[in-house]
DNA sequence: CAGAAAATGTAGTAAATCCTTCATTTTGAT
DNA sequence: ATCAAAATGAAGGATTTACTACATTTTCTG
């Protein structure tokens, strides 16, 4: 990629005024050339096919496949870069006394920041009001996934109601789902290694009607094929222990979004508890407006 | 682009083994695709361009170049975005339907840099020295705390053993604290507002002869006067939902510190575990290396 | 303004790529 | 273990793309 910029620095002078143009978008723009054909550059830059290559030849390339080939492998350099990991690999091979706590959050602060960037509004608001929408709400979560998933049936629980959590094979599904007319949905947190059950609650969930939150680390995951909302999760690995961070960062958001729309006497509860929390500071109480145990 | 890894979620279950190879790279690096034709992909997959190309059949697109098209469309349109970084700055306003998310997110890595800054090795040794010293360990959390407690006593267990979960009243301290001539340590959970009864295991822990690790808000907390060891805890309000990600990240510090200076084989395990996560993406399975349940 | 030289576009050819067909291998069920 | 069905790979035809030769337009100079 540099290499092309250069070339056309050292003899952008030696260049027509049509090439000229094309250098504008061979350094703005280079994914253009490295997915579009000569001709469509041509036509983009109110030239033709045979211009752009003749610029190639000007910058001393064999042809418009040499530079566009280029070009494509610089992208692809960049490109694996994405994902928050690369950034603190190199360090990573010397865990010591001095170091490892910086990694560790480090590394969580890395995975947020990822998780910003890839954020995508559309699909959390989706999910959001699904879980508005829904009369009675299932969470499960087997395994260490039990954790969060406990944690999101209790919150939700709190600021919503009528919420279930799936616990093993002896509540079955059938319990859950026997009011079919009303509006269920079936909020499901699973990593790998899945556990077969929870695929297979997911499954028969959504032969029995319901709606399914997937809460996993991406498109291929065994529960994503039957979901109709998939939040994705990239974590530090193991999920289990490292990825509990980004894990519960990303379900309070979900959590927000239901208070935020939801009634706004929630919100007023929630202020309340913030007030009492922070005026008596080391307050001993046994009520809680959070009813966790 | 979302448009293609909607269609491999749905039909993923549909597809073949190799297609499903095919169906990683096309969701885990979509450049690939827009920059290489076809057969490449089949060479990089380990299968063939026909397979490829029946891949984009199985998705419902006329073939390759379809399939090709939507991704390279795709990647420009992520591409215009870039140049003159719109990132939500915290604009804490009024929390409204666009903003709360990022809100949220750059509110815990906020307070994780913060926790980083104010970070205290020293005081995180100690404590972690206290944890491998122990021959005994009983994790006590009541309440919400009973969620970050469950995670490190199953965590504690699986990496070190020998770990137990005070989880109500009917197992009392001295159920546990019997056997006088061990070292016990006490790891105490406890934000505002504190259970009774988590500050009264604390203190007959600690009248008992065991050693506190107090995890909580503050010197002014209820269960800080027993402690011996105090790991300090801000986070964003309330604790029991929003603090979660700052919380885990901690005690995940903790863990780091235990796995370092504790067997070399439990780091090697976890690594296997690593190696198995990734490799085998959507592997469906039972056992588990961290007993969680 | 005229003529030449450079630049540009068009059209045709060669090459690469996509896609279909058929033979072979693998998988799954009885 | 055997057979049928499905999946896969190899090869040939169809399509698209890159490149080149030639015709046309534009630019520059005296």
């Amino acid at each position: 990629m540099e290499q092309v910029k250069e070339r056309i620095r050292k003899q952008f002078g030696n260049l027509t005024a049509s090439q000229k143009i094309i250098s504008k978008v061979a350094v703005d723009k280079p994914s253009l050339i490295a997915i579009h054909t000569a001709k469509k550059i041509g036509e983009l830059t109110n030239t033709s096919e045979a211009t752009v290559i003749r610029f190639c030849h000007s910058l001393g390339y064999s042809g418009y496949s040499e530079l566009q080939d280029e070009i494509k492998k610089a992208l692809l350099m960049v490109d694996q870069r994405k994902g928050p990991i690369q950034k603190y690999r190199a360090t990573e091979d010397a865990v010591t006394r001095d170091n490892y706590a910086h990694q560790v959050i480090e590394t969580d602060i890395a995975f947020l920041q990822h998780g910003l960037e890839q954020f995508d509004y559309e699909l959390y608001q989706q999910a959001i009001d699904s879980i508005i929408r829904a009369n009675r709400i299932v969470v499960v979560g087997l395994r260490w996934c039990h954790i969060p998933a406990k944690w999101l049936f209790s919150t939700l629980n709190a600021i919503k109601g009528n919420t279930h959590l799936y616990t093993g094979a002896v509540d079955n599904a059938d319990y859950f789902l026997t009011e079919r007319d009303q509006e269920w949905l079936v909020i499901a947190i699973s990593f790998p290694r899945h556990p077969a059950e929870t695929i297979g609650l997911v499954q028969s969930a959504k032969s029995l009607g319901a709606k399914v939150l997937a809460i996993t680390e991406g498109e291929l995951s065994p529960i994503s094929q039957a979901a109709d909302y998939l939040l994705k999760v990239t974590t530090p690995q193991p999920v289990a222990t490292s990825g509990m961070p980004t894990l519960f960062s990303l379900l309070n958001v979900l959590i927000k979004g239901v208070m935020v729309h939801d009634a706004a006497n929630v919100q007023k509860r929630l202020q309340h508890y913030d007030e009492i929390s922070s005026k008596l500071y080391s307050f001993v109480g046994e009520e809680d407006d959070f009813p966790f145990y």
